[in-house]
DNA sequence: CTTCTGACTATGGCCAACCAAAGTCACCCG
DNA sequence: CGGGTGACTTTGGTTGGCCATAGTCAGAAG
């Protein structure tokens, strides 16, 4: 009985031949790959929009915070928007980006895979429902037939390339 | 017109009382927040199964490699099992527990945002179907009733503790 | 025109993660 | 019993992410 995991189709399947050198798990590590870019992330799924509430929920420095905010703006997750409470200067907001909102189901399956298997005893600290009809929500892997996948009926392949440039 | 957000209900809905002192994401990150042991799990669910093969097929110096198996198996995502090939002594190979095998949507909803977002002109390097149906295959953020939940229809509560202690 | 506040920037230091290169160790083979 | 090999360990050094503290800066408020 092989244990689970991926099956390795085409050029593939000779493993020892072949090495990642594109990966798109890499390449995401490069923007949200810290503890901190994650935990921002988080905060803007939140909802949180300003520098000092970014800084102190996640619960880093005010350096950091700026650091790490330049580089998801920079990279195209949040965006930095002017606003102005009546009163007040006009100040700037870190708003979640399509791209930024897109990456909820990577921070929500490892929520979720934390949940899981790291809680202990007290078990998941927040729970997710769908506000329209409050049942329980979950991440899932299924295929366009409406299938839930498990990693051993999943098949990886190299894609032709769409532009042969 | 709101951005989409997470809808904070109960306790957390004065936002600003709040903070999260216990967030799974950050549980998870003390696991799996390096590139490297990120990377060794993308390998284990590729097949992978020796010291050597990790260490090359990742990039990673093999004293990071023995470092960060060390962990994965400590944290309990992959067993250290003996084996040996015929005329071979007994060698040690890494295979993943079903604690690793559940963070395979954690780590497939990352590679599909890199797919989305970061790869550019040449399109995802991988393509993913499922080995029965031939469909392909999409991490997806649902309900139990089926519906698909998009950021912005998602409650989060505080989960009341399961046993008070 | 000084004060206050929110939003940062600057300085200095620590530690974890990484790399490269070399060494160890337990076999199995000839 | 000398070599080869896979699976590591060791050493030494660099970088990047983090922290704490302090400083800057623009613009209402008084």
């Amino acid at each position: 009985m092989e244990p689970e995991t991926l099956q390795l189709q085409g050029r593939l399947s000779d493993r020892g031949s072949w090495t990642a050198t594109r990966c798109s798990i890499d390449a995401a590590l490069g923007v949200v790959g810290t503890r901190s870019a994650l935990l921002l992330m988080r905060e803007a799924f939140y909802g949180t929009r300003r520098f000092d509430d970014f800084a102190h929920r996640v619960g880093i420095t005010e350096a950091v915070a700026a650091a790490r905010l330049k580089e998801l703006v920079d990279a195209g997750l949040l965006s930095r928007a002017p606003y102005r409470e009546p009163g007040q200067r006009t100040r700037y907001e870190y708003v979640l980006t399509e791209m930024g909102r897109d990456l909820a189901p990577a921070a929500l399956a490892l929520m979720q895979w934390g949940d899981s298997w790291l809680t202990g005893e007290a078990g998941p600290p927040l729970a997710l429902t769908h506000a329209g009809c409050g049942a329980p929500v979950a991440v899932e892997v299924r295929c366009a037939e409406g299938h839930e996948v498990p990693l051993g009926e999943t098949a990886v392949d190299v894609r032709r390339r769409v532009r042969p440039a």
